[in-house]
DNA sequence: AATTAATCGAGACGGTACGTCGGGTCTTTAC
DNA sequence: GTAAAGACCCGACGTACCGTCTCGATTAATT
């Protein structure tokens, strides 16, 4: 048998990735973000700031936007995932909940939203957000998982996403008050009476 | 009598404002941000396309964001003001619809998507926006409109507006396909039957 | 005989020149030059130091160099102006401690020194400067009334003007260190001895 | 014996700077210099012509002046370099001849005119021609060593150059015609009598 | 062990937009 | 018709970042 070659990406010859490097960045665009927003953050900056050549940035990411999502990618799948053996109403309710404080207090939820703004303004970034986007998914996972339940009257994909996280997401976005608690509570009312779904004996009400 | 000098503010001195310079930038601006998007559309380009020097623009506005705002704010309000004399039902299904071809036809809507996605990347932008949201703003008067009416169930104002504009403004920022006349018309039921509004005899459905 | 219009400069119609206007804008030049230097100095700021319009200075000088030739011509003419009875050598004497001061301490020589500068960059202040030049007229005047001495070998025109003024005026333009006392003293004996001219006597030496 | 790592400058990291750009903006600086005169050369034209980034200009000369003493510089010392093996009189007969060529019809004499000018103007021109003044260091240069002829009676070094240099470039610098042959030969005889060096057999008289 | 090849850091390269400043002109009202 | 005021169009200023391109120096896997 041939064994040669099993792996096309195990033996690259030449001085391997760095993965200190990789790292710094990721950290750096993260922690620019934060200090000077999406407009002010540059690759030059990133580099300067993680320690690393400018080339070495650009050999691995294209723009700020794609450090900006992998590194957040996985915190907002991790935020928001499904969580396992809960009623429908529950699943509901603590998936509004935890929207709620992504958007507010997550610094994954910060990266997502200036991501959400970068790809009205940037077409690279649309593509690549539309492409793969974790809270589209998550809401996506969730709504499949509710429909399974009997009795439910949930609209279709499309709608049904959009209803449950467009409502805070918009507010996020524009509203001139930060997103209440109570605002989240309405909102899982709302969503879950047009559903049909059943809120009765949850705590957090 | 002597009533003269009823207005201090009248006679300004100097030579005033150039008007066809306004307007020239105005429509450059908007003409830039259709031809390049609104990451490529620069002060420097619409001064020149203007046919208007640099410092009338930045003496005037003090961003591209700016004169965008100016450009569309009118556009905004108008092709999304409440048509007045109609039933709850009618008036409510009337905005959705116009709200469905403002997000995916109008040029209006297309600078104030590129707006709302640069008020999360620059902090000037969002202040803008937030003193003075065109789009929320018309929502807020249908709802006080509606809630007017007997027998309607309409949560509070900053959820109303939300739930109304939400689901079609995510979906048009975020969607992979664009809006459809099918969400849109879904939306209303949605709407309609969360606030306790009776649709019956409405033709566009 | 008709006596109107006897001066055509006499009866000028509409408002008349404003004399504070022109005193202030040559004032104004005057200080700017001091504080700021011949670079930074503009059109712009003799207009505001004046508090002149713009346009008013436009009117009657074509540029700031015409405005400092206005503003110094008369004082380098008086600074350097013939003394009459006085002998050969006290005439020589005395012009070249007057041009020392002049070149070294006098306001009007330091603009007369840009000016000559300036020259070289600008084509226009050339021009200016060489139909009119302040400093080769004194010089020229001196020379002739030691011309007409006996005794004196004095060169032609051209150079005995060059050789008068062009190794302090160099020395002012180039010199690491200022034009000092000696300098000039020992000049003036270099210039007497090739010009055949007797400085016994003279208590400046 | 290792004498590896002799210099511990030489190997500079990052990209070298590249010397085709350098040349390219001297020579760029050098014909516009010409076609434009000072006034209208500017650093952006500079740059364009040399097809050269304006950072890259900016990184290496902080003004239009030091561009075109680097520029200039070289060629100066060259054109009036000390003559070996001369006798007094004819090293300074060759100089003021070459003077005259200098001053009249090379192009670093007209490049060394206009920072002559520009120093009196902007301080910072100033700074670095006092610092380093060519035609100042070839005069020295000259009048060192007719110093060590015998017999001559040169005034102190200050002056000397100054009575060598100051009458052509005064003419140069503002007489309205421009720098005669007669005008240089009488300055070589008034010279040569006032320092006692002999001009007897020199055919370029 | 020597060679090869892709990485790393650094930093200069040609571009282009930034926001400001001064140039010189034009258009107001006031005198 | 001049004056002050100030907006007009124009273009250079010096800076920042873009994305690319050398450099010398590492760091494996392959000879």
């Amino acid at each position: 048998m041939d064994r040669a070659r099993v792996d096309p990406l195990a033996s690259a010859r030449g001085r391997p990735r760095s993965e200190p490097a990789r790292e710094a960045v990721l950290h750096a665009a993260d922690d620019l973000l934060v200090e000077l927003g999406y407009e002010a953050l540059t690759m030059k900056g990133i580099a300067e700031r993680a320690g690393v050549g400018r080339q070495t940035v650009y050999r691995w990411w294209a723009s700020k936007a794609e450090i900006l999502f992998e590194a957040c990618a996985l915190d907002v799948a991790r935020e928001l995932a499904l969580e396992p053996d809960k009623t429908a109403g529950a699943a509901l309710a603590s998936y509004i909940e935890r929207l709620h404080v992504f958007l507010t207090d997550s610094d994954a939820g910060a990266t997502y939203l200036a991501l959400l703004g970068a790809s009205q303004v940037d077409r690279a970034v649309a593509d690549q957000l539309r492409s793969a986007d974790p809270l589209r998914a998550s809401a996506h996972t969730l709504v499949d998982a509710l429909r399974s339940e009997a009795r439910s009257t949930i609209p279709a994909d499309g709608l049904a996403v959009a209803e449950l996280v467009g409502a805070p997401v918009f507010q996020a976005l524009s509203a001139s008050d930060p997103l209440s608690r109570r605002f989240a509570n309405e909102h899982l009312l709302a969503v879950a009476a047009s559903w049909g779904i059943s809120t009765n004996g949850l705590d957090w009400l």
